[in-house]
DNA sequence: TATTGACTCTCCCGTTAGGGGAGCATTTAT
DNA sequence: ATAAATGCTCCCCTAACGGGAGAGTCAATA
């Protein structure tokens, strides 16, 4: 029989994690000095303790050691343990490649960040236009929203707002640019005129902020686009270019502040 | 500006973690009601939080986007977080082949388990002996003791006790095998007839206890191998057999118990 | 024999990045 | 006026131990 200080050389484990393995019942020393409180092991618990660590090393938890140590099977739990390594591995050379993408500057230059969201479900009212030029859609935008409430004037809008717009065209274009513009509500509604309503299904995104006029926006596209290449994503949606702070309440345009938001998957 | 509910939605993170942020102080709300108490935020706030998440994402730690959202320069973090996710991600592989190896079985059945140890440097006397046979050895090995004892009265042995042999023969020998035995010791002293002392430095190894009968031993060496092959390490020296239970304390040769241990490196 | 030093014990706090919930105050809608 | 939703603070919880305080135990030495 040894104490806990030679046991813990023999098996190199500290002295706490005996003590720890002790306490929570992993691996009871097999008698315990009634007077001094001493633990004391034997060469038994050597082998025990030694399949308990090449669990640890693999990386079970102490739970799933436990339910081994029990008597039960080992595979169901060990394919578990492997599933989740490869989603760790995966998860870390994403990580990584996020990190390189960084590091090799270049882009990383115009200050954009990239993070993945998940949006939500939510309902919006469309609407398609035709905006004979970029900066002449935005004053088609009130329009809709009277029109909307004159037809439906209990619809209330999400809080906190979300509206967006999506190009329709495959292309780049300059003008005559076909554009969907939606806008968050709480309730479906039945379609009318040219404006129907949808439930849009939640889905991962990339999302780039971008601050200053929309001049710029072209950048935070190139941005985002490069990112989702790099980082082995795929785009699968047309972007959504939601408008949190614009000309509506901020006087100076280096103030607007827009979100670009490309659905996404792993590749 | 928005309250905390309102925020949370715009920016996809949770109200837990925005009050948590802004405790620590990683992202302070803007103004805080002084009779409410409630935080409110503004799309300022919501741009800094988007560079945070950025970097939760590729798993910085708080503190480290404390330094960084301080105005210092990112590179150095992002670097070292490189350095740990490579590290990361090569033990999970290593982890990840450590289970499909337990999984495949074949081997296991044997009931044998591997860890990998860190052995500490100790300091041992050995001497070299050429054994007639294996079993012959056994009984050489007292006298051995008493050769020191006699030499050295007051050398003390290491406790726990930590004895050994390493075969020198490069091939499998049943009879005139050349062993060198190891005794580990408290102090370094003067050789003296074919007595050497020596100092081991520490090195990684992986441990293999085997329980029973020498002639089992065989499949304990067979399966450390294969374990070390098939887990992408190298054997770098040659393996000691030290001796924890045995004929010299148990009677039956099923309690006796061995551990190889095999210096390795990683590849 | 007394003492010193090495060893062991229990108990408590700390680690990460928040999550869960209780109990209470405030705001908004009916 | 009341009810529902939202906000606040405070406290405990996580996994697997590590660090340290304060007190008891053991073996060897002066």
């Amino acid at each position: 029989m040894f104490r806990i200080g030679e046991f813990s050389k023999m098996s190199k484990t500290t002295i706490k994690t005996l003590r720890y393995y002790d306490e929570i019942g992993l691996l009871k020393a097999e008698t315990t000095d009634k007077f001094t409180g001493y633990r004391l092991y034997s060469t038994k618990q050597l082998m025990t303790l030694h399949r308990i660590q090449s669990f640890r090393q693999v990386g079970l938890t102490i739970d799933e050691i436990k339910w081994i140590m029990s008597g039960h099977d080992a595979a169901g739990v060990l394919e578990k343990r492997r599933a989740e390594l490869m989603t760790e591995i995966s998860e870390g050379q994403n990580r990584l490649s996020r990190i390189e993408f960084i590091l090799s500057g270049g882009t990383q230059i115009m200050n954009y960040t990239a993070i993945i969201k998940d949006l939500p479900e939510c309902i919006v009212y469309s609407k398609k236009i035709l905006a004979p030029s970029y900066e002449a859609y935005f004053e088609l935008i009130p329009a809709i929203g009277e029109q909307v409430t004159k037809k439906y004037p209990d619809l209330k809008l999400s809080t906190p707002e979300y509206c967006f717009i999506v190009y329709l065209d495959g292309e780049y274009k300059e003008k005559d640019i076909n554009i969907e513009f939606c806008e968050a509500v709480t309730e479906m509604k039945v379609d009318f005129e040219d404006v129907s309503f949808k439930k849009i299904p939640p889905i991962a995104a990339v999302s780039v902020l971008h601050k200053g006029s929309y001049q710029g926006l072209k950048n935070a596209y190139a941005f985002a686009f490069e990112w989702i290449e790099k980082n082995g994503y795929k785009a699968v949606e047309n972007p959504r270019e939601s408008y949190i702070d614009g000309i509506w309440n901020k006087e100076s345009e280096e103030d607007w502040l827009t979100e670009l938001q490309i659905p996404i998957v792993k590749l």
